[in-house]
Formats: structure tokens, C-alpha cells, sequence
DNA sequence: GGAACAAGATTGTAGAACAATCAACAGGCC
DNA sequence: GGCCTGTTGATTGTTCTACAATCTTGTTCC
């Protein structure tokens, strides 16, 4: 269960099964940016690389397609999947719809003499972040600040449904520096609605970032 | 795309990939009862029963397990997912939300010339399934109409999620005689509010689909 | 009856082998 | 020169074999 979010650990263990160090692997390149959208994988190479056989390989690719990061077609390579504006306003509707759903669970079942303490951690990783700055540091430092809401929450299913959220191609495909400062007042906002237990109000605070990072996108995409 | 719907067409063309059989062919056994929740899987049975290698088996595995239609566990044989009455209400959580949504952007797309027939034609045949009535029929057609849905919707990423949801467990554990009635009349009134173009109104009656499945399966539990 | 051991079943993994398909390039034809 | 076409190499789709690691089950011994 939330397999996905072992991104954490890198590619080094080998207690991990070998497909799914071809898939961590993968993840965290289209994380620190070493591959591109549209970029193509090719079976044999990934294996060498990660000294993999190349059944591991395709099963890895497999997960991948059904989470959406690859766009397979019968016959050919893989590619990252690459995403117009259009398809990314669609993501964005289904991120608005399941962030207010996990806010909301989290709001509804937060308590503060369990909970209080992740949660304030997580918003201490993102604030302390932007400083030293590598690459994926902020990345993990948000899959973890949405691992614990989805964790306060509650909800297993959405917490398996959630990162299959095509919102790694959005972040990898477009990165203001607006959408930096916006989003950690937008993440006070959340965590404060949260601890206060206001569903409705915790609904609305998620719903209202992923609009913010909308505008940002229609704006810059305008220039 | 929409992969996932081509259950359409049975275990049979070989023009689809061997794991495609594989993966296909479980998702229709459960459908069709020929499976239960709890069941395992063997990788070599299934090899042979599909007639492709085990590494086949083991590629429809990976995906179906981040459909979360099985539950993998390292070195032992993965099982149908097995659900309890909570985590049924989760993933209603999560349905409704997405339901909801897929109500809402149909309604909002909906363009009588162009989406009219497809949707009566899907409400037709959900209105004459319910006589002949294979087992897997009716699902069939409820998948058909959902499509329809999504398809004028026309947002891809809900397209990909909304087959995630664990829907297909809920139906294969719970079946009351009481859901097909229900159903047909909230079918009809996501179809009047889609055709009327009221995105809430669609929205709502989606949701209050969701929430009468709740009930009936809260009620059916209780006894 | 319970614990330790042995045998079989099953998964995890790598690799070889081959057909089918695709992509790119070369060569010939108009 | 430009266009069609065949060849060639690269890549995927697929099955098979092989073996280690692990789990399961049954048996034996105390």
C-alpha cells in the first residue's frame, strides 16, 4: 500500500523487487528531470542500466502505463507522456475534485493528539525547503506534506488513487516561480483549515490552490 | 486509451497483446462471478489457461494490482482484493466525488446533436438487460453507460482514474436485488439532468446515486 | 500434541531465442 | 531532383528454460 510514495528510498536497496527499482528509478529521474516529456524507453537499455532482466523492465512499464506517466502504443517505445494545455485544465479538474476530497476526510478526521505532529513536521519540511534547494527536494518535500493528509484522512482507497494523478507531468512539464510562493501560503491555508476540523472549509482551501496553480498555468501559457 | 473498457470483447481476438488476454479474461471472471473475492491467483494455472507464457501472467498481474483489483503480497500468490464493510464506504467516498464530476463536465459538454443517441442508446440497453439477463450483462451495460458519460465529458484523465475505482470489488461482493432497481431510476436522472445541461444538477444526481448504493449496502449489512 | 524437519509448490529473476513490427536509409525509377 | 521501394537494423512481443529464494504442507520424532 502506497507503494508510490517509497520514492523516498532511492534505487539503492535490493530487498526491493527488481520492477519495482526500474519503476522507483524512473520516477525519480522524471522527478529530478533527467527525462523529459516525449522522451522514449527503450526496454534493453533500461535493463543494463538498471542491471534489471528485461521481463523486470516491462513489468515496470506496465505500472507505469496504468498510472499514466508513459503513453504506450503497440510496437514501439514507450514515451513519457506529454500533455497539451488542454489535457492539463482536465488533470487539473480531477486533482480539484480529489484534493477537496482528501482535505475534507482529513479535516474530518483530525486529531490533534495523534496527528498534530506529522502534520506540522511535513509543513516544517516544505517551509525549510526552499533554501538549499535541490532539485527534487521540494517534490518529496510535497508528496510528503499529501502523504500525511491522505494518511489523517483515512481513506485507503484514495490514498491509492491519488498519486496515479497525473500532476508529476504538470510539475515536470511547467515550473514558475510563482508556483513556488503560491504554494506554501496555499498549504498554511490547508493545514490551518484542517486543524481547525472544518471539512467544508479544509474542501475549499484544497480546491482553491488547485485553482491558483491553474491561473498560473493559463497565465503563463497566455505570454 | 480507455483500455479498460474493452471487456467488451471477450478472451477471444488475438490481435491484443497476451497479457491484455490475461488481464481482460480475470477482470471477466470476476464480472462474471467465476471468481471471489479472497480467490489467489497462480501464476502457471493462469499461464496455461490463456495459453501464454508466465511472464505474460505476470504483466496483467502488475496492472492489476495497481488497479487495485488484486492484493499482491511479495513471494506469495496475489488474491482478489477482499474488502470490508469500511473501506466499501471509502471507496463510495471516492466514487462520488468522481461521479460527480463525470456528471458535471458531461452536462457541461453535452451537445444533443452530437451526444443524444450514443447516451439513449446506452440507457436502452441498460432498460432491456434486466429480462434476458446474463450475469454479466447488466454490468456490461452500466459500463457502457459510464463510458458515455466520460466520453462526452471529454476529460481523458477521468477517463484513465474513473475505471480505477474500486467499483468492480463493491459489485462483486455486495448484490441486492434492491440495487437494480434502484438504479435504473437514478440512471435516468443523471441522463434527464446531462440532456438538461444543469452541470450541478448532473453533479448532484451522480452523487445521490452514490449515496443510495451507500445506503442500501449500510442497510443490508445491518441485518 | 507440539516442534523440527523434509518435500513440493510457487514466486522472483535472469537470460536465450525467435517472430513481428517499425524506422531509417539506400537505391532505383520517373 | 524528387518519389517510391526494398533492405537492414533496432525494438518490441512472446515463449521457454533455468535456478535461487521463499512459502506451504505434510511427516516424523519426541
Amino acid at each position: 500500500m502506497a507503494e508510490d510514495f517509497d520514492l523516498n528510498d532511492a534505487s539503492d536497496a535490493t530487498h526491493l523487487g527488481a520492477s519495482q527499482r526500474v519503476y522507483l528509478g524512473i520516477m525519480e529521474d522524471l522527478e529530478a528531470r533527467r527525462m523529459v516529456p516525449g522522451q522514449r524507453l527503450i526496454e534493453t537499455d533500461l535493463a543494463k542500466r538498471f542491471n534489471v532482466g528485461r521481463n523486470a523492465v516491462r513489468e515496470a512499464i506496465q505500472r507505469l502505463a496504468v498510472r499514466g506517466v508513459i503513453d504506450p502504443s503497440r510496437n514501439k517505445s514507450p514515451a513519457i507522456r506529454c500533455i497539451d494545455l488542454k489535457e492539463t485544465l482536465e488533470i487539473l479538474d480531477v486533482a480539484a475534485a480529489l484534493t477537496g476530497l482528501a482535505a475534507h476526510a482529513a479535516a474530518r478526521a483530525f486529531d490533534a493528539a495523534q496527528d498534530q505532529l506529522a502534520l506540522d513536521t511535513a509543513m516544517a519540511a516544505l517551509e525549510n525547503v526552499d533554501t538549499d534547494s535541490g532539485p527534487g527536494h521540494f517534490s518529496r518535500a510535497r508528496r510528503q506534506f499529501y502523504r500525511v493528509i491522505l494518511s489523517i484522512g483515512g481513506n485507503r482507497e484514495l490514498e491509492r488513487l491519488f498519486p496515479a494523478i497525473g500532476m508529476h507531468i504538470i510539475y515536470s512539464q511547467f515550473q514558475s516561480p510563482k508556483l513556488q510562493q503560491l504554494r506554501m501560503t496555499d498549504y498554511r491555508a490547508i493545514r490551518d483549515a484542517i486543524v481547525s476540523g472544518n471539512a467544508n472549509c479544509a474542501e475549499s482551501a484544497a480546491r482553491n490552490h488547485v485553482e491558483h496553480v491553474r491561473a498560473i498555468i493559463l497565465k503563463s501559457e497566455q505570454e
